[in-house]
DNA sequence: TAAAAATACTCCATAGGTATTTTAT
DNA sequence: ATAAAATACCTATGGAGTATTTTTA
């Protein structure tokens, strides 16, 4: 069981199906679906059930889902402390010289 | 920042060095190692200082310990809750025919 | 000067990807 | 009929390994 898992979970409940939440997870639908199978395997009860609509979480599941709210929220606290200025946050900058023979290109777009 | 990482410092905390912690952990010393030193570098502050006789934590890394320690406490409840026959408890067996011969054989060692 | 930690690699397990099929309304 | 989930397979990142060097009380 990772956090990963337990973030992915979070994430199913609160976009209420395993395609919603890959979309808001920039991660691919079959990722998801078998990262939360996994752990479902792992502790041998089914978090939610699989409809054409999306989810719906089990009894079972919604407990799950306050257990896993608890541990993420005190990595939140962790995090937020230690890193503000995360990693995680990259920036993409792309610089060049200014080329007259671009310009006069770019009028052919 | 992964839950491995701050195990990992709980333990270092718990046993005063790194090769003895690594010990515990079951795994190699440079693993451990290397795994606390990107988490170092990931949120920009020394845990502890390294002396020939083991780690002292700095008082960050002190604070730093708290924090992780309430992380892995509400990892640990939900474990408690959900992996009470947990798949990371490995049997491994050997079972065998009996061989006359090898009691011989035996006999020479 | 001997222990503890760091460095330099190698390898492999697994998280995540794409393509496709299955399922249920 | 169609959107959601599952399955099958592939790739690559990084966690853990071994061997070795560096460090400091």
């Amino acid at each position: 069981m990772t956090l990963q898992q337990l973030r992915y979970v979070a994430s199913i409940a609160e976009y209420g199906s395993l395609s919603k939440a890959a979309r808001e997870l920039y991660i691919a639908q079959p990722s998801l679906s078998k990262s939360v199978a996994e752990l479902e395997k792992e502790i041998q009860k089914t978090l939610f059930v699989r409809t054409p609509r999306g989810v719906l979480f089990t009894d079972e599941g919604t407990e799950f889902l306050a257990y896993a709210r608890q541990v993420l929220q005190q990595m939140d606290t962790l995090e937020k402390r230690y890193e503000i200025g995360s990693v995680t946050k990259h920036y993409f900058t792309v610089s060049s010289q200014h080329y007259p023979f671009a310009s006069e290109a770019s009028h052919c777009l």
